[in-house]
DNA sequence: AGAGATACCTGGGAGC
DNA sequence: TGCTCCCAGGTATCTC
């Protein structure tokens, strides 16, 4: 499910509602997201600590506390949140939920199960999960730019999606964005990365910002799992152009969009504006 | 090192 | 209705 701007919106909720309340309880209702649940090191490191911040690395939402912990959430596929009263019924597919000391609950929901929750110690290289420890450049911060894309695609014989997908090189973009933003920056998918130009990787990297940042402020895109923490769903849904729209004509000539899969992944492009 | 395939899990929709 | 098959926004782990 979620990529960047679906995490950032998360984050952003969920820093309304934590920041300053006190984690009093953690419990598991199934025992294995996609790895097997730590439960004694949640308990150990969040019990008792007060929430100051929640912050995003990627798709990854970081929840920080006051005694130098961390909760690293990556919501999967099909992870979300909510708030509520404690108490109130459980939704079939949440899977961990944090009492905090206002009555409420922070409940995550992930039908798939392909999600990770786990704490570690803030800063502490040792304890920090290794998707946090491998990471690439975040695609809003200034790192990414088209010199620092260009040089990393030379000599790279994957398609330039594939490229743009590993986390390791940027981090955050998945597969949603990935088609718009090669659409707006008019390069195929398909293109062998080595064969991107300057001028295009300059072209790619300010549409992964403008594609991304569009996206945050209409609350992210909703396929069809995704949420926001109240239950509303993003809106950037009705301004894909590409994704999703093989058979319909590109609103820019006309010519019907193309679906393939790369990677084993469905990839939407249009055969005339993108080359 | 990097590419390609496969696996994890559950549900929704299409087609019969 | 109910079955089977395919698809889904991610990432880790194998093999070559």
């Amino acid at each position: 499910m979620p990529e960047l701007p679906e995490a950032e919106t998360i984050a952003r909720g969920l820093s309304n509602q934590l920041v300053g309340w006190e984690i009093t309880g953690v419990k598991n209702l199934v025992p294995a997201l996609r790895n097997p649940l730590n439960l004694r090191k949640l308990q150990k490191d969040l019990v008792g600590a007060k929430v100051t911040e929640v912050t995003r690395r990627g798709k990854g939402i970081i929840v920080k506390l006051e005694n130098g912990k961390a909760v690293l959430m990556q919501l999967g596929m099909t992870g979300a949140c909510r708030i509520c009263p404690t108490g109130t019924k459980l939704l079939k597919h949440e899977r961990l939920i944090f009492h905090l000391d206002n009555g409420l609950d922070w409940r995550y929901e992930d039908i798939r199960k392909f999600g990770n929750v786990q704490s570690f110690t803030f800063g502490d290289e040792n304890d920090t999960p290794e998707f946090l420890r491998s990471l690439g450049v975040e695609p809003l911060g200034t790192d990414f730019s088209g010199k620092f894309l260009f040089e990393r695609t030379r000599k790279r014989i994957c398609a330039v999606k594939e490229l743009l997908l590993n986390q390791k090189i940027v981090a955050g973009i998945g597969n949603i964005y990935v088609s718009e933003l090669l659409y707006r920056a008019k390069v195929r998918p398909q293109r062998e990365a080595g064969t991107v130009t300057r001028r295009e990787a300059d072209l790619i990297v300010d549409e992964t910002k403008s594609v991304l940042l569009e996206s945050i402020a209409a609350g992210g895109t909703t396929i069809s799992d995704y949420k926001a923490l109240d239950g509303t769903a993003g809106k950037f849904e009705q301004d894909l152009r590409v994704y999703g729209e093989a058979g319909l004509a590109c609103a820019k000539c006309g010519k019907l969009i193309e679906k393939i899969t790369i990677g084993g992944r469905s990839t939407f492009y249009c055969p005339r504006c993108q080359r």
